[in-house]
RNA sequence: GGAGAGAUGGCCGAGUGGUCGAUGGCGGUGGUCUUGAAAACCACUGUGCCCGGAAGGGUACCGGGGGUUCGAAUCCCUCUCUCUCCGCCA
């Protein structure tokens, strides 16, 4: 959520940032306009009567202190007591659209963010690796792993339905060799704190990360008597555990890691990478996620990413970092990059990891806040989340980089350690 | 699932229906003292919203919501959460 004196201060502001997020601003802007201003009316109303019902009220305590009788002011300020309890119904109505509207609307895009409409308009800020050339045609994935024998997309389908899959054998290893290089990397070496949290949680922390009540469509809800859903990413537990809270703002930044199964339901992306492990309703992902003063966060975005991309480098797959456009951001995001990792199957780069500062705009929802020195005025805190990395991505980028012309898959060196020194993930002897 | 106890300020912990934003302690900040530090002592120390250029004024907040009352942290109802014991259970 946007600061609400933000909000009313800079209408105009807000309605540029919404246009350039290709949203339009004349729904919010005017009826926001017209809710501030019979907001403040009432609240001057209301207020005005309280006092005078205080001071009566101050009276009759007087009067009986001395013993004196004051039965002659309590008609008056009963009446005064009803007018108040009708004003604040309409106030209430009022705070309540006002709040509502308020969670609708995206975060105002950080000034170095490039204005665009699409994916268009990304601006790629650096590349690293050279994409290898095959002396044969590069299998996809979804051929690969099949053929391996561990990858299985049919057995998936049966029991779950599409965009489910069942890992085997090597895949199975591999996708938790890749869970403990990450989790390993990110807690020895850039001194994130692991975290095992809840893979279920409920509406209010869905609202503090902006999920909802937006993006309802995208999650999994669980049935009968709970208000549960899903997590579509550990960003969910792990931003909100510290929900309510003030931070002693020296032990600030906190960075937490967590591996987590994300659930999504895809609604909407009925036709897009259909095949394949790129987009499942289930996967597993390392998120990284820090808490920051404000002053901090956007050096911490930049530590984060590369944190981030340091595990492509460790695997040696060739990426490519792009600063998202206005157009092409999350709804909580005020800066994004996404990393990009080279698919050869697909002669390009595809999206690995996302990483995001949204400053204080999950920190209001989620009523995150910090001292800056232990002390004095308490203030929201800046939170940042990324992914690293998405495990299933990260896999399939394996796989297809690491393909031998007989189907075989070198182990990247950096995972034999975790693979029980496998070097070479072979297909079934027939 | 059954029985009981509780929720107060950054933390701990008092609280009589009527100047209670709320005693006290801890913590924090500033000061006195000291070569320095500690100790001791003194002072200060919550937040949101509204009006105001500011100074300042007003209002609200004792888990959430509702009620009783001229007036509620205090009485009543309700919800949520936490804890203890019993049962069940990976």
């Amino acid at each position: 959520m946007l600061d609400p004196a933000f909000v009313r201060d800079h209408l105009d502001r807000l309605e540029a940032a919404l246009a350039h997020r290709g949203s339009d601003p004349a729904p919010v802007v005017a009826p926001l306009r017209e809710l501030d201003a019979r907001r403040r009316q009432l609240i001057q109303q209301v207020e005005g009567l309280k006092r005078d019902q205080n001071a009566a009220s101050a009276e009759v305590a007087r009067a009986k202190k001395d013993g004196r009788d004051a039965s002659h002011m309590f008609d008056e300020n009963k009446a005064r007591g009803q007018q108040i309890k009708q004003l604040e119904a309409q106030l209430d109505e009022i705070e309540t659209s006002r709040a509502a509207l308020l969670m609708t609307i995206p975060n105002v895009p950080h000034a170095s963010v490039p204005v665009g409409a699409s994916a268009a308009d990304n601006v790629e800020v650096r590349r690293h690796g050279e994409p290898r050339t095959f002396d044969f045609e590069p299998k996809p994935h979804w051929d690969l792993g099949p053929a391996l024998g561990i990858l299985d997309f049919e057995r998936a389908t049966r029991m779950s339905g599409s965009r489910f899959a069942v890992l085997l054998r090597d895949g199975a290893r591999l996708a938790r060799a890749l869970i403990d290089f990450m989790l390993d990397l990110h807690t020895r070496e850039h001194g994130y704190t692991e975290v095992e949290p809840p893979f279920l949680v409920n509406a209010d922390a869905l609202r503090g990360t902006g999920n909802l009540p937006k993006f309802e469509q995208d999650l999994f809800k669980i049935a009968g008597e709970w208000d549960l859903y899903l997590i579509p990413t550990a960003e969910v537990p792990l931003t909100n555990l510290h929900r309510g809270e003030i931070l002693d703002g020296r032990q600030l930044p906190l960075r937490y890691t967590a591996y987590t199964p994300c659930f999504r339901s895809e609604a909407g992306s009925y036709g897009a990478d259909v095949r394949g492990l790129i987009r499942q309703h289930q996967f597993d992902k390392v998120e990284l996620v820090k808490f920051t003063t404000p002053d901090q966060s956007y050096a911490e975005l930049e530590a984060l990413t590369a944190n981030a991309e340091e595990v492509l480098k460790r695997l040696e797959l060739p990426y490519r970092t792009v600063l998202l456009c206005t157009g092409d951001m999350g709804f909580a995001s005020a800066k994004t990059y996404d990393i990009e990792v080279w698919l050869p199957s697909q002669n390009t780069y595809r999206e690995i990891s996302s990483c995001s500062n949204t400053e204080a705009f999950q920190a209001r929802r989620a009523g995150i806040r910090h001292r800056p020195h232990g002390t004095g005025k308490a203030d929201f805190v800046h939170t940042l989340n990324g992914s690293g990395l998405a495990v299933g991505r990260t896999l399939i980028a394996v796989l297809e980089n690491y393909q031998q012309k007989d189907g075989s898959v070198i182990v990247p060196e950096a995972l034999r350690s975790y693979m029980r020194g496998i070097e070479v993930i072979h297909p079934p002897r027939t």
